[in-house]
This record gives structure tokens, C-alpha cells and sequence, in this order.
DNA sequence: GTCAAATGTTTCCAGTGGAAACATAATGGT
DNA sequence: ACCATTATGTTTCCACTGGAAACATTTGAC
């Protein structure tokens, strides 16, 4: 009884899970008042914790924002790939169907992409972030990739078709979750409806 | 003589453009510092001004930062008129031609741009920022309606064409000046060069 | 010239990110 | 079972920030 009593009666001195309360804490404020205003103190006040405890787990306020980084890099890589999973044998289907799960991340995201790029993150200082925005990067040229050797996918430079692709969703999702949309005549489409739209648009071309 | 030393000699008290002057420096400062980082304060101190002298002019410094946004804004549709002037007769070319100008706006004034989308600038209080937002967005929508119209573009929604040429060239432009493709393998192309070959596989199709 | 409006300053306040020194809790070797 | 080491949190301090309020100076219209 008394030897559990750290673990289960609220756990006075130590959280538990402090690095992890405040990264969701911190994720909160975000969507209530973007990142520009989120605060260090108030992210550990809310987390019943005094506003220096957050240094034993974050170097900075900086680090604790490339942390949420990765840590949405990692889930846009997995809605990627789960996404693209029912068509492993279809190239073209695959590269739309992970394109739309980019939207789709973002607008059901959005703490996490405005923390993902809004941010100046010095990559070179955070290894951990560099690698996570590597690896959904990688999923999306090994799809096209594989559009190319199997034909279904024309053009030669792998690359260029690769950042159009990326470009395009990023560019989309930026749009609608930056609320740029909303005061243009935009039709009431569904984040996943514009992104089926709009890569069907790259897709078949417009010219 | 003793009358002109207001407007000559240093200004001592009444600095003469002070809100221009504002802008300037806070523009420097961004593009050495990052949006995040800017401080009103050294705003004002590199100005030779009291911090709270902008308040004459700005009522926060978020209006501060719409005020550059809407320049920003404006420029960004100058740019684009300007690119398209000499394709008046071929409306794909014009639409290229105002993507790549968006890509090259982008580029060249990074500060404008992360203040420009970065901000959760509720567009709704800031009725002149809406509107030179609008604008950019016009000239696209009447590029688009023209191609549209003389059967140079096909496809049949012209506001989901508009949306993915705004798409490819605005997520493009996030991805180069968030030094998001440096640390992939990019080709070391001009932004001009990834604009046009970018906007070209949309023209064209990649499937 | 005078006087109101525009523009800039001084002083103040609560809030912020971070450093340093201290306090407490958990843990592993003996 | 003990105790020293290490993780984890706290307290206190600092320089800095955005903004309000009251005051000072300049300018321009009459």
C-alpha cells in the first residue's frame, strides 16, 4: 500500500510522464492560440508543474516544439503509409491515396503542421526531426519510383515529380488550414474531396 | 535654415516616416531572425525610437506584422501582373509565367512570405490584408477563367483549377524557403527552373 | 500667433524564457 | 536493508518582452 503510493496517489514530486504531458498540453494551447503565442509557463502551469520542470526534458521552448515536430512527422509518415498499403500494386492510386492522407493529416492536425514547418527548426540541430521529415519524404519518392519503373507514371526526373507531387498537397493543405480558402469563393468541399480533386488535376494535367 | 532643420538636421523628435521606418526594420530583423524572434523593442531601438513610439502607428504588433503582410500581398500581385503582361494572348503561358513570378516573389522576399502565411493573422480584423489577398487570388481566378474560356485549359471547374495551380506553386515556395528541400536530394536548381518544371508536369499530367 | 491634433517619451506593469542552486524521489550496488 | 548516485522538480533570480497611461514636443490649420 504505502510502497504504491507514488505511483498511484497523484504522484507528488515526480509526473510520471512529464515529457509527455507536456508535449499534448503544449499541442492544446497550440490549437487554442497558435504557436506564435504558446508559452512555456503556461504549458507547465497547466501541467500542475513549476515552468523550469519542462528543462529536464526540453533544452529550450525550441526543442520542446522540434519534439512535437518529429513527433508529427512520424504520424504523417504512418497515415502515409497506411494510406497507401491497399494499393501496393498500383503506383498512381498509391501516390493520390497518400496525397490526400497528407491533406488529410493536416487539416486533422493542424498544431502539429503549423509546428512542423512554421517553424524556422534548424534540422542541423535536431537530428531526430531532420530523420522523420526525411522518412516521409522517402515514401513519396519510392512511390514514384516505382510509378517509373512500372510505366504507369511518364517523365524522366524522378525528383521533379516527386516535389510536384509533394508541392501540390503541401500547398493545399497549407492553404486550407492557413484559412486562406475560406475567404475566397471556395466551394464547400471536404479537405479530402479538394485533395482528390486537386491531384487529380496533376495527375491528368490541364493543359 | 532654422526652419528645415526638422525636416534635415536628424528630426530629432518627429522622425518624419517612422511607419515605413518600422516596417523596414522589422523586415530586416525577420529575415535575420525569423518572425518568431521579433521584438517590437529592437524594432524601435535600431528605429532611434522609444518602443512605445509605435504605437502611433501600430496598435499591436500584430498589426504591425499585417501591415506587412498586406505589402507583401501587394507586391506579390504586381509580380504576377507584371509576369503575365507579355502572354496577354495565351493564358497557359500566363498561368506559368504568374506561377513562377508566385515561386520567385517566394524567394526573394522570404520575410514578406513567412509573415504573410505564418501568421494566424485573423484576416477578418484586418480588412486591408483580406483584401490584397483577394487580389492575388483574382488574378489567378480571371488567368484561369480566360484559359477557360478560349479552350487553352480544359477540365470544367474553374475555381478547382485555380486552387491547384495556387496549390503547387504556394506549397513549392513553403517547401524551398522553409529549407525544407535542403536536406533532401534536390538538384541544384534555381527556384525559377523548379518553378517552371514543376508547373509544367502540372500543365502537362504525370500519368 | 494660437491652439488642437499628431507624434514621441517616460514610467510602469504583468508575463516570458532561461540559468543556477537547491530539494526530493527513485534506483542499483553492496 | 542501506546509502550514494542519478533523475526529476522547485525556488529564486535575471534580462527581456508587449502594452497601458500620463506626459512632452512638434506641426499645421485657422
Amino acid at each position: 500500500m504505502r510502497t504504491m503510493k507514488s505511483k498511484q496517489v497523484r504522484a507528488a514530486y515526480h509526473h510520471g510522464d512529464l515529457k509527455n504531458a507536456l508535449m499534448e498540453t503544449a499541442l492544446v494551447q497550440i490549437s487554442r492560440t497558435g504557436v506564435r503565442a504558446l508559452s512555456l509557463r503556461d504549458v507547465a502551469r497547466r501541467s500542475g508543474v513549476s515552468h523550469t520542470a519542462s528543462y529536464r526534458h526540453f533544452s529550450s521552448k525550441e526543442s520542446l516544439l522540434a519534439a512535437i515536430a518529429e513527433q508529427g512527422f512520424r504520424r504523417l509518415s504512418a497515415a502515409m503509409r497506411a494510406a497507401t498499403l491497399p494499393h501496393a500494386d498500383d503506383p498512381v492510386a498509391a501516390l493520390q491515396a497518400s496525397g490526400v492522407a497528407y491533406v488529410e493529416f493536416g487539416v486533422s492536425y493542424p498544431e502539429h503542421l503549423s509546428v512542423m514547418f512554421s517553424v524556422q527548426l534548424a534540422h542541423a540541430h535536431y537530428p531526430g526531426l531532420a530523420q522523420a521529415s526525411k522518412e516521409a519524404y522517402a515514401l513519396l519518392t519510392a512511390i514514384v519510383h516505382d510509378g517509373l519503373r512500372t510505366g504507369s507514371l511518364r517523365g524522366t526526373e524522378e525528383r521533379t515529380i516527386t516535389l510536384a507531387a509533394w508541392s501540390i498537397v503541401h500547398g493545399l493543405t497549407q492553404l486550407i488550414t492557413g484559412g486562406q480558402l475560406q475567404t475566397k469563393d471556395m466551394p464547400s468541399m471536404s479537405a479530402r474531396e479538394l485533395a482528390l480533386a486537386v491531384t487529380t488535376l496533376l495527375h491528368q494535367g490541364i493543359v
